[in-house]
DNA sequence: GCTTGACCTCAAGTCGACTTGAACTCGTAG
DNA sequence: CTACGAGTTCAAGTCGACTTGAGGTCAAGC
């Protein structure tokens, strides 16, 4: 397969061209070079952007990403960093997952008010947010993991 | 307990006043009452901002949370929303756990590049990324969270 | 040779959730 | 009665990850 341009790789990754331009800025991708100005690709960048989105995914930053990605493969991180990368991911599905159940049992409980509802206190205890202890969290944001329904909001959410 | 200053309320959760503040800005908690210019918060807000603290860390926005709260009670939002978000939850869970497994082997693989291993593959697949298409997933941290030692493992709740 | 349109650069804007700073107001201790 | 310091307001700044817009370039088709 022969060098891509931006909008090829745009097309076969999902990755707005734009995007791609402000990964190579940040060193996450690289081009192998230009014609006229224009950028040309390896193939391999596709891999790479595969790679870059499961970090994403994952939550980390672009900066830790691009810790964990050497110019070509995938870890020259050390296999401990790696493993304490997984450790957090591990400490966070825990926290996701008594907060659903939380969310669950709160659709579920007739309790008039849920904080009177042992098993939802168990559930918040358990969310790690301490008792009554906020802990900071951070910006998270659990959003549509379904892509297409981001589709532009200005009519929606009644809220109350 | 009589009514609490913005400094108790913060010393007692641990949300910053400036915070606190913000967050009366946006309707997600009230004060009962000034004294002078001061604020003067129910005790109940504690319970509130736990709460908040909770859907903070599932990763939802302020207009989210403040969509499932009622005034004073939990939710108001009916049962099919908050099930949606259990739901919504769920597949991040799903997701989350691929990308772990995928660093867990890649902390752990031999193949010089991790798309060439098959666990590895596997792995980025579940992690709902698409082939190579990148879900805009939105602006995750898993920070550390480690506040409070969990010694209870939370066994709980299948996750496939 | 000229137009077209995809691509380029660089600066600035956006969004959410806060934080920070300057200028001001009070209740209270001395 | 005055000073102090905790609280207040409002505007602006910050951070990360991008997007948008204005204005410029260039390979290719007519």
């Amino acid at each position: 397969m022969k060098d891509m341009d931006i909008a090829e790789v745009s097309r076969r990754t999902g990755v707005p061209a734009s995007t791609l331009r402000y990964y190579e800025e940040k060193g996450l991708i690289a081009s192998v070079g230009r014609r006229g100005l224009r950028r040309l690709f390896d193939p391999a960048v596709l891999e790479r952007l595969a790679l870059i989105a499961l970090g994403r995914a994952g939550g980390f930053a672009l900066d830790e990403i691009s810790a964990m990605l050497t110019p070509d493969g995938l870890p020259q991180m050390d296999r401990e960093r790696l493993a304490a990368k997984a450790d957090e991911l591990d400490r966070t599905i825990q926290r996701l997952t008594a907060i659903r159940e939380a969310l669950r049992h709160a659709a579920r409980c007739p309790a008039p008010r849920p904080m009177e509802c042992p098993t939802f206190r168990r559930a918040v205890r358990l969310a790690g947010t301490g008792r009554f202890e906020v802990a900071p969290i951070g910006p998270f944001k659990a959003e549509a993991v379904s892509v297409t329904r981001r589709k532009r909001k200005t009519d929606d959410v009644s809220l109350a």
